[in-house]
DNA sequence: TACAAAAATTTACGCGCGTAAAATTTTAGT
DNA sequence: ACTAAAATTTTACGCGCGTAAATTTTTGTA
């Protein structure tokens, strides 16, 4: 390691032998040169550690190897691992992952669509807030920069969406819980923040239909995204108020249940499929701390490898298309059932 | 808003009636200019809403008006929710942050290093890895970029450090558990992660001394930053072999706290501070979740709006100074006790 | 050995803005 | 109205690199 500090890639140039457009185009895709090209350029990069000024790189061209990762609320351990597993898969695509999160607010999402703008992504995955959403700022935004939605499906926003398919979800859990006990009543917030609540409600209603039972939908107060302290308190009004009809709740996500689990041990409810227990609780996600709950929780889970892999697949392949797909691209992925103590 | 679009400063300048200088000084500080001057910029800005390029910002500035943000695991919601706090403020003081998580991996860590380096920020945040760190790698990045520690100190580096009192905490755990029933064994991690778990372990042994107690540490296995499947397991391993020798169990940190519950349940074991109760299981930090646990969690509370303005306050204050502060400053916050049904 | 294709070099220009120095205008104070 | 100070404009240059076109060199193949 030489000593000796590199400004430019002029500099880098010429102590490396070979002319500045070449290096230029080595840092562009090392296997755009040739092999003995790279080996000296390579050879030199060993001794003088130089790296290429990233604002001077991007302000020509077109497209940046930025890509924009967008949760709406990275405080919650579930968009955490996911953006974590996401960040990952750019890192190894040759691309800079930049995530932001909306923490549930509008103005940050919209905040942070303009800050992504300004940094010229070549694609930018976004799991938009939902029912928050400025869906025209949105729209907006995929019309410049290659978007694809993930998690939460905003319909006919972005080039693609990528995420749970929730009546496999509600399927597998409500199927579950009728074979191994009573029916189901399912536990919402009744102005839920996000599309896929509404779609596990309906999915319930029709599997309850399906099964001949009467669907019992119990939806509970509370905004925002503090959905620990909103199930917990639902649960206390609607345990008081006896809206569960049976012995079993399914809520609508993981974090819900557990509120749910919260209250019910603040009431001394035993919470299980034991015989001793009073009340099953299931609920949809896998949530990162779901194992860990009193009892642990049964839920259905999604497949963050899977969900994380194909969005950053379609996007990468989406940018290799030019930015726009023929037709937008649905995938979902079925949820497996993971059955622990609490149903 | 005119749909006439415009490309550079240049031609804002022409459509505003003002020089590019004077409407570049605008940018980087728009109290930099005369009164009437900033109103018809403004006025302009209305019009055709331009915004100046990134990178050609950032190209000739000696310093960018970006703040990094470095935490060692984002996926737990405690760096989630310190993150969130710091983030907020930077944009309050008009910068632009860049947060990056280390992922658990020393890696990850040095490549956010060199990443923000090449975004030459104004300054960094950084909560270290800790004992998975590379200290002369880090060394060498704070000689590069003023930086403040957070969270986890270590010894020397960064100019400054931002972080809890841990001897706080573990006096005020301590000292609650033992006027309220029997004194606390202390679990921890045998190898931990943090230079924080070695001090609350030697401030519980302190603490037990100056209560004329002999102190019981319990060291359990394992590696990573699954803490809670940790925290389980060690648990089941330290019941079966009698390692609690008393009924009260103060943990080095609440998601160790978390699997010490699960583990419990499962064995059937009640905690509480209740008459009918087994085991009382306290612990620190206050994570988000620790409300929730079941029983809910008494824990030592860190003051999340404290470190973190105290962490952006410092940093503003450093890059003020030049990058360099004559002596290293450390700031440290004490905890505020929390009693839940846990303990 | 010759020759076409591929790779590299040379040359030249531009990106959008920061910034310094000198000239000019505006402002505030008397 | 005069003057000094402050603000702005003008002028000019540079940052580090992308990129296009024309030229030269190297490579692979007949």
């Amino acid at each position: 390691m030489s000593d000796r500090k590199i400004r430019n890639m002029e500099e880098f140039a010429a102590v490396s032998g070979i002319s500045r457009p070449t290096v230029s185009k080595y840092f562009n895709d090392p296997d755009s040169v040739r092999q003995t090209t790279r080996a000296r350029i390579e050879a030199a990069l060993e001794q003088y550690d130089y790296r290429p000024n990233v604002y001077a790189i991007n302000q020509n061209r077109r497209l940046t190897k930025n890509l924009g990762i967008v949760v709406p609320y990275l405080a919650d351990p579930f968009f955490a691992e996911i953006a974590r597993n996401i960040e990952n898969l750019c890192i190894a695509a040759g691309f800079r992952p930049i995530l932001l999160s909306s923490h549930g607010e509008q103005s940050q999402e919209i905040d942070n669509l303009d800050s992504l703008r300004s940094l010229k992504p070549a694609g930018v995955l976004m799991a938009p807030l939902g029912r928050a959403s400025d869906k025209s700022a949105i729209e907006r935004f995929c019309q410049d920069v290659p978007t694809v939605l993930f998690d939460s499906n905003i319909g006919g926003m972005g080039e693609a969406f990528v995420g749970s398919d929730n009546v496999s979800f509600v399927n597998q859990t409500v199927d579950y819980l009728m074979r191994s006990g009573e029916p189901p009543c399912f536990l919402e917030m009744r102005t839920p923040a996000n599309p896929n609540a509404n779609k596990r409600r309906n999915a319930y209603i029709d599997a309850m239909k399906r099964h001949g039972q009467e669907p019992v939908v119990v939806g509970i107060e509370g905004d925002g995204w503090a959905f620990e302290e909103i199930g917990r308190q639902g649960t206390h009004a609607a345990l008081a108020a006896g809206d569960f009809t049976t012995n079993t709740i399914l809520c609508s996500n993981d974090r819900l249940a557990i509120g749910v689990l919260s209250a019910c041990y603040e009431r001394g409810i035993k919470v299980g499929r034991g015989a001793d227990c009073d009340l099953r609780v299931a609920s949809h996600d896998d949530h990162p701390f779901a194992r860990f709950t009193c009892p642990a929780l049964t839920t259905a889970a999604h497949d963050y490898d899977k969900v994380a892999g194909r969005s950053v697949e379609t996007l990468l392949e989406l940018i290799e298309t030019g930015g726009r797909f023929a037709t937008r691209q649905e995938t979902l992925f079925p949820a497996h059932l993971v059955v622990r103590a609490s149903a």
